[in-house]
DNA sequence: AACAAAACCAACCGCATTCGG
DNA sequence: TCCGAATGCGGTTGGTTTTGT
């Protein structure tokens, strides 16, 4: 068990991939189908051990990744299903379709945590009321909230937060909306395999970055800018407006009200893997009657930043329906 | 302009889990 | 049922780029 046979043998390159080695990799990906990676160092002469073969298809030339601008709403997302789920990276990434584990974790170590810490110190000092270094709630020893006010409005917001789940992940067929990988307008704006070594030629070959730039990820900056514009008083940054898609999933586990009328239709017939994983994984713990972190105890101060913008902004989608989030989700507080 | 520090992110490592003979 | 192989996942590392002095 363990670790992969072959990872270790000598011979075997590490480091960065070269445009050739992705090119083979695509190919045979596109011939065979993504899965059993064992033999694709051989089969395609690739002299990668079949772990990083997956990792860098997964990763990085995957159709349907999008890379770096995070947008608001996903950044919000991540935020509130980290909340959920905790560290659990691939279960977020099934809501997050169009980015991969790995990205959001990075973006999660690189941005969110010290936007949340920066925060945290800016409107509560150190009375934590949950430990972004670990990303699990802790219930604040000595909040202006008694101890027995909020024992109950935790075990409020756990009922709450799990019929969401339930509702939500049980649906016949149904997943987030922001999994239709077939809907062509969505798949449109994914790049494809070519699309994504087409990309990375160019910045292979780029003699400067800023063109490149624009494109990737360093435009996180404009996503810190808008939620910056977020104050502790709740100030909603001036780019949320009305918007779904990948929100209206997210209603659907945070809004309870606004879900019940959400019709299945909004959602995917086609769910990934990773989300159904999800869906097990979390009827599985419902079953064994094992809490269910919720996002619940966040400080009033990320109650405020996450859902008080009057409305959130979204890709532009024609078929997609305006969303209050603030109204939905305030059911949960 | 040069250097240092910080930020970023692709890739690696190793443990856990699942699969299949 | 057992055991080894295959795969999935989360944490960490290290090279590169950006920013600050």
């Amino acid at each position: 068990m363990g670790r992969l046979p072959g990872c270790d043998k000598i011979g075997v390159k590490k480091g960065p991939w070269t445009p050739e080695e992705d090119i083979m990799l695509v190919s045979y990906v596109q011939e065979h189908g993504a899965g059993n990676w064992r033999a694709v160092p051989t089969k395609t002469g690739l002299r990668r051990c079949s772990k990083s073969c997956r990792l860098r298809w997964t990763n990085y030339l995957r159709p349907g990744i999008k890379r770096g601008n995070f947008t608001d709403q996903e950044e919000k997302m991540i935020i509130q299903l980290q909340a959920l789920l905790g560290n659990k990276w691939a279960a977020i990434a099934s809501y997050l379709p169009e980015r991969t584990d790995n990205d959001i974790k990075n973006y999660w170590n690189t941005h969110l945590k010290k936007k949340l810490k920066k925060l945290q110190d800016q409107c509560t000092g150190s009375d934590d009321q949950f430990s972004v270094e670990n990303g699990t709630h802790l219930s604040s020893s000595n909040s202006s909230t008694s101890r027995g006010q909020w024992e109950r409005t935790l075990q409020a917001d756990i009922n709450m937060a799990k019929k969401a789940l339930h509702n939500a992940l049980t649906l016949d067929n149904s997943t987030s909306p922001y999994i239709k990988q077939e809907n062509p307008q969505v798949s449109s704006t994914y790049a494809s395999s070519t699309e994504n070594i087409a990309r990375l030629l160019q910045g292979w070959m780029r003699s400067s970055s800023s063109t490149n730039n624009s494109e990737n990820s360093k435009t996180s900056s404009n996503n810190t800018a808008t939620t910056d514009s977020s104050s502790c008083d709740g100030t909603p940054s001036a780019e949320s407006k009305g918007g779904m898609g990948l929100m209206e999933a997210f209603e659907s586990l945070f809004g309870m009200e606004s879900f019940e009328s959400s019709s299945s239709d909004q959602f995917s017939q086609t769910a990934s893997p990773q989300a159904e994983a999800t869906k097990v994984e979390i009827k599985k713990e419902e079953n064994e009657q094992v809490p269910v972190p919720v996002p619940v105890s966040l400080s009033v101060i990320l109650e405020n930043w996450l859902l008080d913008e009057n409305t959130l902004n979204i890709q532009p989608k024609d078929d997609l329906t305006n969303f209050s989030f603030d109204e939905s989700a305030h059911g949960l507080f």
